[in-house]
DNA sequence: TTGAAAGCGATACCAA
DNA sequence: TTGGTATCGCTTTCAA
């Protein structure tokens, strides 16, 4: 029924002259049938809209975005869509979107810092606004969006271009270290992430936190972000310090990992083992033990970025950097 | 830096008119400078560029679609981000649209049919085609999307008006099947999808399995589409059929309640229970023990429906219903 | 109730 | 190397 281009044909856009050609009407009538705008006849409106049909006509979201200036659409970017962290403040941010009738572009830059700029760089003439998890250097972030709203989500530091919403985890991590020293374990690991050269905040957390119990915090040792990560990570972790009896870990991934690889070497978690994530991930909930973790807020992580994108697109009363947080607090399962 | 209305005036848009009188030139000449054409002096283009920078300016994406009708974007409309399937099939999507340089929209409808008719009413002034899972009547689907090509995903039934990724897990449920059998399983349940009326395509593949191996394949429960609905449903079950000793499951989800349901009443997988889901999740390799599971190639859903959009918007050689089949396959872990 | 004309903000094709 | 003009497809005045 539709009509392709038969014969090489380019099969040319239908526009909104061709319906009010079709229809013996002027265009303008057909742009008021179309929007149910009042003021035509009934009879017109249909003759209008079966012409329309007729024709297969679809207006052109350029030429209509170019009059009413109206539709507001943001690109999220993120580093991995099948990482559940990521995933669910994705969904997060979809939801506040969609609240205010917005359009979300989506990106997954599959982690790797180049891809980052060519999204930028394709996004930038795409997007009203940008929301999303960057690695590459702040000032090629800046060159590639240029005049438009970016907030960033999780990047600690940053210059003043740019919004960035924190994710404070000290007061979590404190009272993980707290819960696993009240258990009686004095011997804590952390399974921190890897991929950079210097060591993570989450691990400048746990070390003040072990310090202010008198928790030797050298137990460290540097994971991949994944399941498999997790359980490399804890062997060479137990390999170097048999007497560990609890780990924290860079997020709820490689916990599940850990608590994996615990159950494999036949140590039993929480018993032998005590395992603290990081996220608070729903995933958590289906493994074995339950995971116990220092949980995120990912649903109002996303609804602060999306409400901060509103606040500078608008111009009006824009967060600071004390509103932008998102605190992280221990939920515990049964790993520890 | 960014100026932004100080008094309540509206903050009018820059635009290339405004550059090119800053900068004391022509339009084109702006937008040569912009585009990076040749035939612009380099004194000129960096006047320009400097006053495009100092002024904010950012071109309207809508404006520039309008003359180059190149960019093309796809709405991606899945019943719920965090459902694990749905991320998968939706990253591989991404991936597929990535490397076509397409755009993709996503929408949640949150697995409400009333939020799909809101999302298809947005979505059709908005992009080029739409791909996506949808449970509305076809009338309506096909009301909201005149003239755009669509691809459905994992709906049996269509009309002409649409292409449909069909999902075949006939072969593997009966292999499933045949590998319960060898087992020596004789009581197999199923924990079916219960939201719809009528029994799912799934549970007739395993109707059909299960009749050629002289199988009562009665012992079936509908269960909501989470973990905790896997776990209820199999409780109810096992309540009703104390003798089943193997299940399978509509979705990984459900199997994966089902596997933490046995575990709590003290039935252990696979020697007491063998458990057998459906889409071959990332996520069942998480759990304990490993979900053995009737997978899908989510990444080849993903990819085959974008590449038929990508023939659906060109009226090249469409893809015909034989070839837009994905079919399942047993895929053993360690719970059956 | 309808239509003519004037933009919206950019690019393309000429001519200068 | 530049600038004028037409054009993309639609909506919004303003007249008729």
């Amino acid at each position: 029924m539709v009509s392709s281009s038969v014969s090489g044909t380019e099969p040319r856009r239908v526009t909104i002259h061709d319906v009010a050609r079709s229809a013996g009407v002027s265009r303008q009538t057909v742009s008021r049938a179309l929007n149910d705008k009042g003021e035509i006849d009934g009879t017109t409106k249909q003759r209008v809209l079966d012409a329309a049909r007729a024709l297969g006509y679809r207006p052109s979201r350029f030429a209509r975005g170019l009059v009413r200036q109206d539709t507001t659409t943001i690109g999220l970017v993120i580093p991995d869509l099948l990482n559940p962290f990521f995933t669910e403040v994705a969904a997060a941010a979809l939801e506040a979107a969609r609240a205010r009738g917005w359009h979300v572009v989506v990106y997954d830059t599959a982690d790797r810092a180049e891809e980052e700029l060519g999204t930028l760089q394709v996004i930038g003439s795409q997007v009203d606004a940008v929301v999303g998890y960057f690695s590459c250097p702040e000032d090629e972030l800046e060159l590639f969006t240029r005049g438009m709203p970016v907030v960033l989500i999780g990047r600690e530091h940053h210059s003043a271009r740019f919004s960035s919403i924190r994710i404070d985890g000290e007061e979590g991590v404190h009272a993980a270290v707290a819960h696993l020293v009240a258990a009686g374990h004095t011997r804590i690991g952390m399974l921190d992430h890897q991929a950079r050269a210097e060591p993570s905040v989450r691990y400048e957390w746990f070390t003040a936190a072990a310090a202010s119990y008198g928790i030797d915090p050298d137990l460290v040792v540097g994971a991949d972000q994944s399941a498999d990560g997790g359980g490399t990570a804890l062997r060479t972790l137990l390999a170097a310090h048999p007497d560990v009896t609890a780990i924290l870990t860079f997020n709820d991934i490689i916990a599940i990992g850990a608590l994996r690889e615990a159950r494999r070497i036949g140590r039993s978690v929480p018993r032998d083992l005590a395992v603290i994530g990081f996220d608070g991930l729903q995933l958590g909930a289906l493994v074995e033990p339950p995971l116990s973790s220092v949980a995120l807020d990912t649903r109002r992580l996303g609804a602060l970025a999306i409400d901060q994108v509103a606040r500078l697109l608008t111009g009006v009363d824009p967060l600071t950097a004390d509103d932008l947080v998102v605190r992280a607090e221990l939920r515990l399962g049964e790993s520890a």
